[in-house]
DNA sequence: TATTGTTATACTCTATAACTATA
DNA sequence: TATAGTTATAGAGTATAACAATA
């Protein structure tokens, strides 16, 4: 039972470090595309508008592993942030999709480029064989735990 | 310029998988402590207090990279929940010092014990050696970087 | 004047649940 | 009834800035 034990410490778990390295990156991130007048969730979302062109915000909402009250925010800001339009679907009159207007069009190659020297200033620390290394592990454990995706609703 | 390129997608930045397993893991972490009644900020709170005995707030958002406004919002969540008391600084009255009270004596061992959990349940995801390869490259990142502490005011 | 800590304010993120309008 | 999406509410996390007490 080993009761009298000291407690572990925070450095002894994966987690903590985790989340302290996962915490600067986007901390940092976020400042870089505030600049832009974005949030890094927003980021996120108009990045996945990019590839998809017309979305329903439901499987948005799955895709991004959100609550649909999440996504209905987060469009909203964007909608008034100018950067996204809604269309109505005339098949089924609840639905509707999103996507990019010119101006979101326009933004996505520059907060990527931003991610992209996100990136490179935090992982320049590792060789570039560790940068594998590393992506490869973390991979395997979103792979094992099936993450990405799971409240939806 | 590379101006026609398409801009990189989310998978290609490894702070992207960061992001998704270390809020999979503190996500699952939260839900743990939760039944506890505490949050994972307050975790680290916690634990910090217990090995320190008495400190001042000060120290503390120093050491946990937080500002004075956030230590006091958390302090007092921590006191209402009864699980630390206030001492005053008979040296400087504007100063006083936190410590754990028994309940918080007796509930930091239980979080731990709880962090162990969680750590094992995530990461058992990898063969010891990789974990241990994954510890050394975020310690790295760390080190370089010189995270661990920022703001503070 | 500078410092310790509190308070006020604000915004993001996220979740739950009630609600509206379709179907 | 079931589904698509919105809105209301709430709490955690975090930051800034104004403030009170003390040094």
């Amino acid at each position: 039972m080993k009761e009298n034990e000291p407690p572990s410490t925070l450095e002894t778990h994966l987690g903590y470090w985790l989340r302290m390295v996962s915490n600067a990156v986007s901390h940092s991130f976020a400042r870089k595309v505030e600049r832009e007048g974005v949030t890094v969730s927003e980021w996120v979302f108009l990045r996945a508008l990019y590839d998809a062109e017309r979305v329903q915000p439901s499987h948005l909402a799955e895709g991004m592993g959100m609550t649909k009250g999440a996504i209905s925010k987060l469009s909203d800001r964007l909608f008034e942030k100018s950067l996204i339009e809604r269309h109505a679907n005339p098949d089924d009159r609840r639905a509707h999709t999103l996507a990019l207007n010119a101006a979101g069009c326009e933004l996505v190659p520059r907060l990527a480029a931003l991610a992209d020297r996100n990136d490179a200033e935090f992982f320049d620390a590792l060789t570039p064989d560790e940068r594998q290394r590393l992506a490869k592990l973390l991979r395997k454990i979103v792979e094992k735990r099936e993450l990405a995706g799971a409240p939806v609703d």
